[in-house]
DNA sequence: AGAAAACAGTTCATTCACTGAAGTAATCTC
DNA sequence: GAGATTACTTCAGTGAATGAACTGTTTTCT
C-alpha cells in the first residue's frame, strides 16, 4: 500500500493485514467459482449448515431481505436448497439444503480450508501463537463473514 | 462461519482471519464513504502517491482497463486527478493527483490507519509478535490491495 | 523502410450484485 | 378485534465491472 506514517510498525501490521484480507478474498472467489457458485451464493450455502430463516441469512450477509429472495431463487433453481415454512412463524420461511446442496457445501468448505493461504506456511508453534493473538485481538469486536 | 473440520485449531485460525478480512473491508468502506469516495475511487487515490499509468492502475485494482477509464473520469470530474500523456509512450496516459487530490488522499490514509480495527487492542509486545508472524507467513506469497 | 502485430486507452452495450419502495400475508399489541 | 409491526416478495433502478469494437501509437519482422 506504500503509506507514510508516524508509527512504521503499526503501519506495516495494517498493510499486512490488508494483504491477508485480499488473499482470503481472492481465495474465496476462486474456490466459489471452482464449484460453480457466485460469491453470495457460496456465502449463503456455507451459512446453511442448519436451516435458517431468510431474515437471518440477510443479517448474516449484511444485505437487504429482498436480495436474499433473489439468491434463494437462484439456489433453489439449481436444486441446492428448498424453502420450507417456519413452523414457529407462518410469515417466515426457512432455507434448507437439499442433499446435493449439502454435498456441494461440503466440497466447498473442504476446498476453502484445505488450501487457505497464509497459515499453510506456519509451523505448529507459530499457529498456536497466531491463534492466541487473534483471539485476544477479537475478544472485543464481533464480526461476520461478508463478500 | 461454523465449519466442521478435522483440525479444529487450523479451522479457528482461518475463521478468525476471515473475520479480520471482513472487519478491514468494512473499515475501508466506511472510511472511503466518510471522505465522500466509493471503494474503487479510494483504492485508486491511495495508489496514486506517485503518478501511474492507467494500465498499471488496472493491474493494481485487478480490473479491466476500461473500468479504470470510468474511475479516472469520475475522479477527474471531482478535480482530484489529472490525466497527462506519458512522456515515454504517447499511447499511454498517466494519472496524477491534483493538490486537492493529494490532500484528500492524505486524509483518507490517516483515517484508514489511525483507527484500524484489531491492532488497537494489542499491546506493544503483541504487535511485534503479530508482525513477525505475518512477515513469516507472507514471505512466500505476494499480494496487493483489492476491494 | 514498410506492413503486420501488439498495445494503451476509450466507448458502448451488457451483466450482476444490491438497494429501496410498494405489496401481501401473518403476528403482535393494546 | 383494530392497528401497527414483521417476513418475505416483486419490481424498478443504481453502480461496479466485463468484453467487444474502435482509434491512435509503438514494436516487430522481413
Amino acid at each position: 500500500m506504500r503509506i507514510e506514517w508516524p508509527d512504521p510498525e503499526g503501519q506495516e501490521i495494517v498493510e499486512r493485514l490488508f494483504a491477508v484480507a485480499v488473499a482470503l478474498r481472492v481465495h474465496f472467489e476462486e474456490t466459489a467459482a471452482d464449484v460453480g457458485l457466485t460469491v453470495p451464493q457460496a456465502h449463503t450455502l456455507i451459512h446453511l449448515q442448519e436451516p435458517q430463516r431468510m431474515g437471518e441469512v440477510a443479517a448474516y450477509l449484511r444485505c437487504e431481505p429482498s436480495h436474499v429472495t433473489a439468491i434463494a431463487d437462484s439456489l433453489e433453481r439449481c436444486g441446492l436448497l428448498r424453502r420450507e415454512p417456519d413452523p414457529e412463524d407462518r410469515r417466515a420461511k426457512r432455507l434448507l439444503l437439499t442433499s446435493s446442496g449439502q454435498q456441494l457445501r461440503d466440497r466447498l468448505v473442504a476446498r476453502l480450508f484445505e488450501s487457505a493461504p497464509i497459515i499453510s506456511v506456519l509451523d505448529a508453534d507459530q499457529r498456536i501463537e497466531l491463534l492466541s493473538l487473534l483471539r485476544t485481538a477479537q475478544s472485543a469486536a464481533g464480526s461476520d463473514i461478508r463478500h
